[in-house]
DNA sequence: CGAAGACCT
DNA sequence: CAGCCAGGTCTTCGA
């Protein structure tokens, strides 16, 4: 069920480690993630085998996993995760066959129509798919101006380029709706379907080796991008179901990273906030405006907004910029006068970079390690990127270390386990449980105190529940 | 197989 | 002067 993938290179089955990869590279493997002794192990074996295979193979490497100090990481955080990941994919989630099916003819049916109009008003056919043709029949047949280049320099036709034309020709309305149609189409409602099992349920691969900073990624299908915004979001997530009889519970950390980041810094701001469970953004908006939040516009909250979503990541002044639609200096302003409302902040951040630089990695809160060799590159583009990882790691990495944790104490509760209710599901900052109708709320409960209790933080973790026969209805 | 694009947190 | 924020998966095109 589950290939595992470290770093970009498959262990196959049967594969000899020293062969397909040298000690040297398992070692370094090893000492960034802490997650690649059970690669081999799971690779071959049956995925109920999984686990204990893992463990097997671990003695192995002992040797290796404690020098690198790591094993408290392996041992107690992701090999117990190995069977919660086994049973969730095991059980998988159901699908509305009848809902995707009557969703389908409706999007196919409107494709055919665009697709007629798009070639009616581009005069001749041609592949709409092709961003190439597309971007001849936009910018030289219809003369239309272009609206900005690729990183390789052809003319982009991405969506951010044709919002900001749309109003010069009717074609660009009906591209953009075609491009969302024919999304859905491609990769959710025709593949998901042939995916089904005997009993319509769909299971993914969940891949704990695939990510630099901890998180899990789902394929095979990726349930963990399945459409929720946009005109047909909602009944996307519709036709994700419970099975005959059960719920659904969807459990959603809030603001999991942002409080990370409060623990961490201890920023008195962010500390406040969290622990007096103020709206984040507002209360950003508040500060930066020396106003009360009681007065804070809706404009202002949504600045805020992006300006603490994108410090997680390290924006820089131009993407702020272009976010806010204001000024390169205007940016710079805001970012300074953010800084100088957050000096904790701030010193927090340069922390992170300057331990880094000193150790050659960053570490997450159950002791996960990136190594960032980069941080020492002579080029600047590189050197920053590697100080937005640094921090972004720490951040995202420790949330993902939270949420895992989570997992494995929800797996072992004897009241879940005694209420018929499993995690079926697991997006980043959420997961969703399934049980019987008579005891999906108390289900629900009962994860949502794990989930707010299984990490202790200088701030509360706040955790959102909803409940429903299907996943949009959980929200 | 890389590029472009679109979906998610 | 340009510089465009972190982590993923999947589909399609075109060489």
């Amino acid at each position: 069920m589950m290939t595992i993938v470290c770093h970009g290179d498959s262990l196959t089955e049967g594969s000899d480690l020293n062969k397909n990869y040298t000690w040297p590279r398992l070692r370094q493997s090893l000492y960034q993630d802490g997650r690649a002794e059970f690669a081999e192990a799971s690779e071959s074996l049956h995925p109920q085998a999984k686990g204990l295979a893992a463990l097997a193979y671990m003695q192995g490497i002992r040797g290796q996993v404690e020098s690198a100090r790591l094993s408290a990481l392996m041992r107690d955080l992701e090999i117990p995760l190995i069977p919660v990941l086994v049973s969730m994919e095991q059980a998988g989630i159901g699908v509305d066959l009848n809902a995707f099916s009557a969703f389908l003819d409706d999007v196919s049916a409107q494709l055919d129509e665009l697709t007629r109009s798009i070639i009616a008003h581009a005069g001749e056919p041609f592949n709409i798919r092709s961003s190439q043709q597309l971007a001849a029949i936009l910018f030289d047949k219809l003369d239309i101006k272009e609206g900005g280049k690729t990183a390789t320099g052809q003319r982009s036709t991405a969506n951010q380029v044709l919002e900001g034309i749309r109003g010069r020709h009717p074609i660009v309305e009906d591209i953009l709706e075609y491009r969302m149609l024919e999304k859905l189409r491609s990769t959710y409602l025709e593949p998901l379907p042939k995916l089904v099992d005997e009993g319509s349920r769909l299971h993914t691969h969940f891949n704990q080796l695939a990510t630099t900073t901890g998180r899990l990624s789902s394929s095979r299908p990726n349930l963990q991008n399945i459409p929720i915004r946009g005109k047909y979001g909602p009944r996307m997530r519709a036709c994700f179901t419970a099975g005959p009889g059960n719920l659904l519970a969807a459990a959603d950390y809030s603001q999991i990273e942002l409080r990370v980041l409060a623990h961490f810094s201890k920023d008195p701001a962010l500390l406040d906030a969290f622990r007096n469970d103020e709206d984040i953004h507002t209360r950003t908006a508040a500060l930066l405006t020396d106003k009360p939040s009681r007065d804070v516009q809706p404009d202002e909250r949504r600045n805020a907004k992006t300006i603490n979503f994108g410090l997680i990541y390290g924006m820089g002044p131009q993407k702020l910029a272009r976010e806010l639609d204001i000024t390169v200096n205007q940016a710079k302003e805001f970012t300074e006068r953010y800084f100088e409302k957050l000096t904790t902040l701030k010193a927090y951040y340069d922390t992170i970079v300057k331990d880094a630089e000193s150790n050659g990695f960053v570490t997450t809160l159950a002791g996960r390690h990136r190594l960032l060799p980069e941080l020492h590159s002579r080029n600047n583009q590189m050197a920053s990127q590697a100080k937005r990882q640094a921090v972004n790691t720490v951040i995202q990495g420790s949330a993902a270390d939270i949420i895992k944790m989570a997992m494995v104490a929800a797996h072992k509760d004897k009241e879940l386990a005694a209420l018929g209710a499993r995690v079926i599901l697991q997006v980043h900052d959420e997961l969703i449980v399934e049980a019987p109708e008579a005891s999906i709320s108390a289900a629900g409960e009962r994860l949502k105190a794990i989930m707010q209790t299984t990490a202790d933080l200088d701030v509360p973790l706040k955790v959102d529940l909803g409940i429903g026969k299907n996943w949009a209805d959980a929200h």
